[in-house]
DNA sequence: CGTTCCATTTACGTCAACGTCAAAGACTCT
DNA sequence: AGAGTCTTTGACGTTGACGTAAATGGAACG
């Protein structure tokens, strides 16, 4: 029996950089946003994230990083990854239009609202009518329940 | 020019049908419930309707409206098509169970309701998010258009 | 040097509810 | 009999955001 407690490979390496490491693993990133390994590489794939490599290996930056928190709120958003995609793009092409990015991010954002407020709209009409709908089996149900065993 | 006024071709026979018809066309069944062919074919593939046949062509009965109604009712709801073909299977074996069949689907109705309960408080909190985030938006646009052009 | 354990690459699979052809009837009017 | 207009069947395509599996590679531990 070698070794019970599972030694950190890397643990010395690590813990003699500075507090705040400059560049993360696929797992540091995946633990620290909840996200697997797969999406991280299909991000990059698809060009949102652009992590270095020591060999093959992935290393995420601190821009990586940002761009991940980005990236997650805009899902939440309800914004697809092409979406987020452009946008990051365009504050990365070139960063002096600052004015006419954040402004463009914004009508998106208006427009995205209006799609999500018009959803949650649908979804209490329909919450309502469900609600409607399961009293009557309520009644329903009360009713054969005392024809079946009164 | 053989006639401008479009010859209503079944207008004939469909006239000295009573005046609710007892089967209806794909074609009629398309308008009264607005959704495609391929719509109808596809739910009788999946078994969730049963229209008759007059030669090849589908004729869509009473029943198959009653059915196509409350399909389109759970689907608003958020039930997938396999768990309406299950609760409609489940009314058609034994009509006699009824108590026991209106209690299963009170019990699937209180899944479904508090899923969509669940999602509309997600979305309202994106909103609310997406919101402050947009009204953070809107200063740092203001500050940048001031800065910009004094 | 061998074992272990990650990481990477590649590529096909998934899920739902249809959409979108294409080819071949089928019906009716003329 | 031809033309025009449905209808049907069959089958592949779509969409997004990954999941999953297989084969390969490299690094650290012992």
């Amino acid at each position: 029996m070698p070794n019970h407690k599972p030694i950190e490979r890397t643990s010395v390496s690590r813990a003699a950089m500075p507090p705040r490491a400059e560049v993360m693993t696929i797992r540091e990133m995946c633990e620290a946003f909840e996200v697997t390994p797969r999406t991280l590489r299909f991000y990059e794939q698809k060009e949102l994230l652009f992590p270095i490599r020591q060999g093959t290996r992935r290393l995420f930056t601190r821009r990586d990083r940002a761009r991940l928190k980005l990236i997650l709120r805009g899902k939440r958003f309800g914004f697809s990854l092409e979406d987020i995609r452009q946008l990051l793009d365009m504050y990365d092409r070139d960063p002096g239009q600052q004015e006419a990015q954040l402004s463009r991010t914004y009508a998106l954002a208006q427009e995205r609202l209006a799609a999500m407020e018009a959803q949650r709209d649908e979804l209490n009409e329909a919450i309502t009518d469900l609600k409607a709908q399961m009293a009557w089996g309520q009644d329903m149900l009360t009713a054969l329940r005392r024809s079946n065993r009164p």
